[in-house]
DNA sequence: AGCCAGGCAAGTG
DNA sequence: CACTTGCATGGC
């Protein structure tokens, strides 16, 4: 069925090998990601597994970190970060979980205000990843108007029909397609799979892709406001969705996706940034959060928002 | 039954 | 430029 049977390539990731603390359920089940699948099928259900479940994903060749498809899966021990993958994995697993970034140092710098204190005690170690591009684009257009948890089932869907199966052993870990083969898919077929008036944009951003007209991975580098503009180019991109893949993707971590929870809490918590355009909002909020930083300060306050219960919020200000 | 979910494109004024 | 409307689907 598989035509690569060799055996995976284990090891373990050495917590005293990074600065801080890190938390992969609260990293790769709090929203940012949909690129990762848990072996016991039970993620975005709002419970933690109960033992060191597997996360899985295959980083493919949409992404310049790899030269070839690379399949891997992860769990977190006490020890650090256990692995098995089709080739050496270690560099590419440090990159996707943020683990370089400075996170004590990045915590010192965020602002001292009651919402951002609560996040950061609630959930120290959720760090920001570093999602393949091609795959974060797509899977956060489908995102528009839909929940966590949807959107991550959409994505396995289109995993499991249009992608190639790697694995070893009785492992199969489906990749998200290709660009190219997403681009071959039509948009009838993606609404069978239930992206509903999403299909076209998703077919449409694919297909930009796949002609090389334009790759998100191409912005890297370009000022901060210039690459989020730049990618509205994509079909289904906004400002919003061009946030998540300057942050989850690409590395842009003073990017902040204004969705609508970061809405309300704009106006409960920062009613001072006014109704502005996005623009003005996203510079208010980049400020309150913490200039260069401040997308590590939003998903920790967006897990947070999603998670608790409004009158167990901090009081607003 | 109605409202909402990590919005966006296209059409007006 | 600011503002409005239509758009699929599912869960509560």
């Amino acid at each position: 069925m598989r035509s690569d049977v060799k055996p995976p390539v284990k090891g373990l990731i050495e917590s005293t090998s990074w600065d801080g603390p890190l938390d992969l359920y609260a990293t790769l089940e709090c929203g940012q990601t949909y690129c990762w699948r848990r072996s016991d099928g039970g993620m975005f259900a709002g419970e933690p597994p109960t033992e060191a479940v597997w996360y899985e994903t295959v980083v493919g060749t949409d992404d310049p970190r790899v030269s070839a498809p690379v399949a891997l899966r992860i769990r977190q021990l006490p020890g650090g970060i256990e692995y098995e993958a089709s080739e050496d994995p270690v560099t590419l697993i440090r990159s996707l979980l943020g683990l370089d970034d400075p996170l004590p140092e990045i915590y010192a710098s965020m602002p001292s205000h009651p919402l951002i204190t609560a996040a950061i005690e609630r959930y120290p170690g959720l760090r920001i990843v570093r999602d393949p591009p091609v795959a974060c684009l797509l899977s956060f257009i489908c995102s528009a108007q839909m929940r966590v948890a949807r959107t991550h089932q959409l994505q396995t869907r289109i995993a499991k029909t249009y992608g190639t199966t790697m694995g070893w052993g009785d492992v199969a870990i489906a990749a998200f397609p290709t660009a190219e083969r997403l681009a071959a898919v039509g948009e009838q077929q993606l609404r069978e799979l239930g992206l509903g008036y999403r299909a076209p944009y998703v077919g449409d951003s694919a297909s930009i892709v796949a002609a090389g007209d334009l790759h998100p991975v191409d912005v890297q580098g370009l000022p901060y406001e210039q690459a989020r503009s730049d990618l509205t180019a994509f079909t289904g991109v906004g400002e919003k969705v061009a946030d998540c893949v300057l942050l989850f993707a690409l590395g842009y971590l003073q990017a902040v996706p204004l969705d609508t929870w970061m809405r309300q809490a704009i106006s409960r918590y920062f009613p001072g940034l006014g109704d502005g355009s996005y623009a003005e909002l996203s510079a208010g909020l980049r400020s309150a959060f913490g200039e260069d930083i401040a997308g590590y300060t939003q998903t920790h306050v967006f897990h947070l928002l999603r998670q608790t219960p409004a009158e167990k919020l901090p009081p607003a200000a």
